[in-house]
DNA sequence: TAAACACATGAACAATCGTTCAACTGTTCA
DNA sequence: TGAACAGTTGAACGATTGTTCATGTGTTTA
């Protein structure tokens, strides 16, 4: 984006390590990628039905009576957590039940839950 | 939101489900804070910075070297990592170095790499 | 002290995101 | 077959978000 920002003067200094830390970098399209998914953590309402699903698989009528949303709304986010591949779905009748896709899913829940409890113990 | 959403007409069959599974939801707070701290890691920018400071603490102006971006841009998404926990920074005369906060921002990274190559390889 | 430097911050704009409303699939049962 | 139901999808609006530009803060050095 910007070709001619200042550099700090002692940067000739670091440049070893800049050029190191450069290549270590993984691809520019992964780490899009993985922002793409920490996106679909990062939305308050995505997160209430992965807690859900958590502890049991779900039709989207269950879904939105215990979050009080509509249908649609809890539907369409169920689209954006089925496309990251974080739910997988069943068909039984009329119905459609939602599950957690793998044990990942679990991980990544809780490894930032255990960041949260962690910020308040001050655990320098 | 919404108190008049039609209910499934079986819902009365999984009443005793939904609040047994609602009684084991976490607080709605924690959940939100939780989809909060996510939603830092839902930016490539900050992903990006994040993957530097895997490697090496650096100062701000070698980051925005680095990243081919603006000192300023580059300032606003450390504010964003560090009111999240997830850098901490020590100053150095007139350059602020940043590192990672602590292993737990490790282990989440990598959490999410493993979801993001597992997808390709159909582990069904 | 005054200038230069590394960095932080506030305002504002463009872009992205989540919800609502309405219409549309696809399944079941009379 | 046709009505009712569970769920999906598209368009659009309001809210949030990330960058830029300009200015402010704090440290060093002449």
């Amino acid at each position: 984006m910007v070709g001619d920002t200042p550099r700090c003067e002692y940067l000739h200094a670091h440049d070893a390590l800049v050029e190191r830390v450069r290549r270590a970098q993984p691809d520019e399209d992964r780490l899009y990628d993985l922002a793409e998914l920490y996106k679909v953590f990062g939305d308050s309402t995505r997160i209430r039905i992965l807690y859900v699903l958590f502890e049991s698989e779900m039709c989207v009528c269950d879904l939105a009576q215990l979050l009080g949303m509509t249908q649609s709304a809890v539907s369409h986010q169920l689209r954006v957590l089925k496309n990251a591949k974080l739910v997988a779905y069943r068909r039984e009748g009329k119905a459609v039940f939602y599950a957690l896709a793998d044990d990942h899913v679990r991980t990544i829940l809780g490894q930032g839950m255990e960041h949260l409890c962690e910020e308040g113990e001050n655990r320098l």
